[in-house]
DNA sequence: CCATTTGCCTAAAGCCTTTAGGTTGCTCTA
DNA sequence: TAGAGCAACCTAAAGGCTTTAGGCAAATGG
């Protein structure tokens, strides 16, 4: 008998995988033992259950945001880390819509503290430093890139922009402009 | 035999309570049947299979959110405007989360169009009225007050702003104000 | 080179979705 | 008001998915 040779690894990023290709609803065990020439049963020696593969993939997936993120952050500041940060986003979204879509999973909050999903906050909060933000308007504003990044997002892989002009990418231009300088002069209390 | 009077509209009606009391991933046609009192096979003369049921109940939910969006608007302008339809969305969400939940199903683009959808493009077109914007720049405003009311309500479904202050209604307050803000300024091209 | 680990298997229970076909309560017409 | 036709609900069954239990054999390492 030909081994696979499987690890948690492994079978973790063939999920991934496949959840791009496939959807993320489409993120099952009997489908990925399918795809990986593997029976079903043994997938449960890598993973405990199905949801615990759909949080695995959505550990995967806030940890290479995360890491890209950090990467286009690097050396820039203002509204060019904005941008760029704000694009690592979208082009994720873009090119892995499965993992971006696990992102999305409710994580239980030890899973959640453990994640990379506080690295997201604390970089936006980097950004902030750029402007002239402080207390909790400095979290405000994080609450605000954050509803504004993942809306319009999620809204352009649902496929909202559609059918309507101008292109998407058009308003994402823009809408980063526009909230440049709504940071640059946030109203205060 | 007693009959349970099912309809279409009441089999959805059921649908989307259960989505709000266990969730739209529990929405299917066992667990409907199963509180319905009624065998499972029968919900299929109610409707065409899961994945219609789901839908049916996206359909209900834009329509509700429409409907209580436009009441919200009736007799208001400008700021005041914008706040009553932003809280629309957020009660609602809160109030039904599977209903809301469902209405980011993703429709076919038929469905789409006949559905509440472009009505609430429509609203917010409506609002944008009370501000200065004209061509594109509407379009990029409508896409953004779509993004952050989108995107907040859904981050804060999942939890997102639970473990950090201040209080994600404060921030909602805020970020309200500051698009306000924003859309008397428009930074244009 | 033998012992242990562990990767992968078969088997089986129990759930879910969907289709086919049958029965019976309701309604409306003649 | 009888009964025809419709619609609501049923039983049965096929086939897929998840998960657990238990077993064999390939790799590993002393």
């Amino acid at each position: 008998m030909v081994r696979a040779g499987l690890t948690t690894e492994r079978v973790v990023h063939a999920g991934a995988e496949l959840a791009d290709e496939a959807g993320f609803d489409r993120l099952t065990p009997s489908e990925l033992a399918r795809r990986l020439g593997v029976q079903v049963a043994s997938l449960y020696s890598h993973v405990k259950n199905a949801h615990d593969l759909r949080t695995k993939v959505a550990l995967l997936a806030l940890d290479e945001l995360a890491g890209r993120a950090a990467a286009a952050l690097a050396g820039r500041a203002g509204r060019d880390a904005l941008v760029a940060f704000a694009d690592v986003y979208r082009d994720y979204a873009r090119e892995h819509p499965g993992r971006y879509a696990a992102a999305q999973l409710r994580l239980d909050p030890e899973t959640a503290a453990a994640s990379a999903g506080p690295r997201h906050a604390e970089m936006m909060r980097a950004i902030l430093r750029g402007y002239d933000l402080t207390g909790p308007d400095e979290t405000h504003a994080v609450r605000l890139l954050g509803s504004v990044f993942h809306g319009f997002v999620s809204l352009e892989a649902q496929g909202g922009f559609d059918h309507s002009s101008p292109a998407a990418p058009d308003s994402w231009v823009r809408i980063l402009a526009a909230l440049d300088t709504l940071l640059q002069d946030w109203p205060r209390s």
